[in-house]
DNA sequence: GCATGTGAATGGATTCACAGCT
DNA sequence: AGCTGTGAATCCATTCACATGC
């Protein structure tokens, strides 16, 4: 109780109404973009001057924003650093997001040193490897790896928001499911395999594979004949 | 001339109207699917089935093969290894794809020994680097590391087909660019920035904080009451 | 005047449901 | 009978265009 009356007092309007995940992986690009445009430095941004820098489409960006409260001023745009914070928060990643990797291969390890997470709302607390030579060692940046065993007790202790599956793909649904049993609620998956999904836990797939597959078919039909003004991101 | 009358005589039905990016991107899972079914081993399949077991859709499944031949056989499904060598000819991964990978860090080195992308149509012809002191040193798996002076010759000599961007976000751009004046075709985007992309060069973005964030956003939400039964892929 | 926020319109993609083949 | 291939229907996402407010 006492959690949800003052409706639109200031932006706190909760989304409620489905966001799908097309919108929230555009916010994340818009983020991308504004901290672009801080490091400039510029103060003031139009939907229309970030649609035309970055390839977006205007409308879509004020509508993206509408869905979490009202960020602009008409006749003016945005201001970069606040709006940097509200999509911030509404990431939910203005406090620091705990995560596991599983798997101490090639990938674990660079996906733990990868600066791009560390920097900016995400920790990686620990890898884990069923590879007892591996167990007891660190990444280049200090991360430890630790046994399949520790990881209930990791996951409680260090609070892990995000399990990361960088596995082989024979591995990569039994360390899932042991993800879930551990309590992580939410897992992006590298592995190529199609996870079987528990409900409640989310889960995301980047297949590196696919990627490749896609623009090999491209490359094909590109060579038979019709190549277009294809572009895309 | 002489190109397009056989209509469809056994499956070469050209695509040519314009196959969605969502549509080929499950062609490769389909195919991971079907590789999985081969291993089992099982020799035929029907859409209902692959639906069940791996939470597709069997229509779906129908509807994008459809685009591409007529694979299957009423009443009975697909066969497994016929279909699956279909799909790899659709993709244009019945030959070998020639990468090169541009960043020798954490990331560039991982994708370079990825064992997902050598086993099966891709071939890491070589990492690029700027960095003098990691010229002329090889991946663990013996990838040669070359200066970005030799891009041209290397893409010219050795036909590279798709160039993968592991560099740091400032210097994307510019190797992008490199990479299109090379004569490079197609080009896979690990950094977290978005490239201003050149017509008729093909470009796939994997920004792997979205993916975080986007996990991120799914925690906060469900902490904040509606947790769903969201799942997906 | 200028740019946001938003209902209405458009355009795609997914799903349904069945005709047609084996 | 069973399952594919496919028009029709539905659902979702994007874009347009304008009323609203600075």
């Amino acid at each position: 109780m006492a959690h949800g009356s003052r409706s639109n007092r200031h932006g706190s309007t909760p989304p409620r109404d489905a966001i799908s995940e097309l919108t929230t992986e555009r916010l994340s690009i818009y983020l991308r973009c504004l901290n672009y445009l801080e490091s400039i430095p510029q103060s003031t941004v139009s939907s229309q001057e970030l649609a035309k820098r970055f390839h977006l489409n205007s409308a879509q960006i004020r509508k993206d924003l509408a869905n979490f409260g009202e960020f602009g001023i008409r006749g003016v745009g945005y201001n970069v650093a606040l709006l940097k914070e509200r999509l911030q928060k509404t990431l939910g990643i203005d406090r620091s997001r705990r995560v596991v990797i599983a798997g101490a291969g090639n990938l674990g390890m660079a996906l733990a040193d990868y600066r791009g997470f560390s920097t900016g709302g995400f920790d990686v607390v620990a890898l884990m490897d069923s590879d007892p030579a591996k167990v007891g060692r660190t990444s280049k940046s200090g991360i430890p790896v630790i046994p399949p065993t520790e990881l209930p007790r990791i996951a409680k202790a260090e609070s892990i928001d995000i399990g990361i599956l960088a596995v082989p793909a024979e591995q990569a649904q039994d360390v899932y499911d042991a993800m879930v049993d551990a309590g992580i609620r939410a897992v992006l998956n590298f592995a190529p395999v199609r996870i079987n999904p528990h409900g409640n836990v989310k889960l995301k797939s980047v297949d590196l594979r696919i990627n490749l597959e896609s623009l090999s078919f491209w490359l094909k039909n590109c060579d038979e004949g019709d190549c277009g003004e294809e572009t895309e991101e």
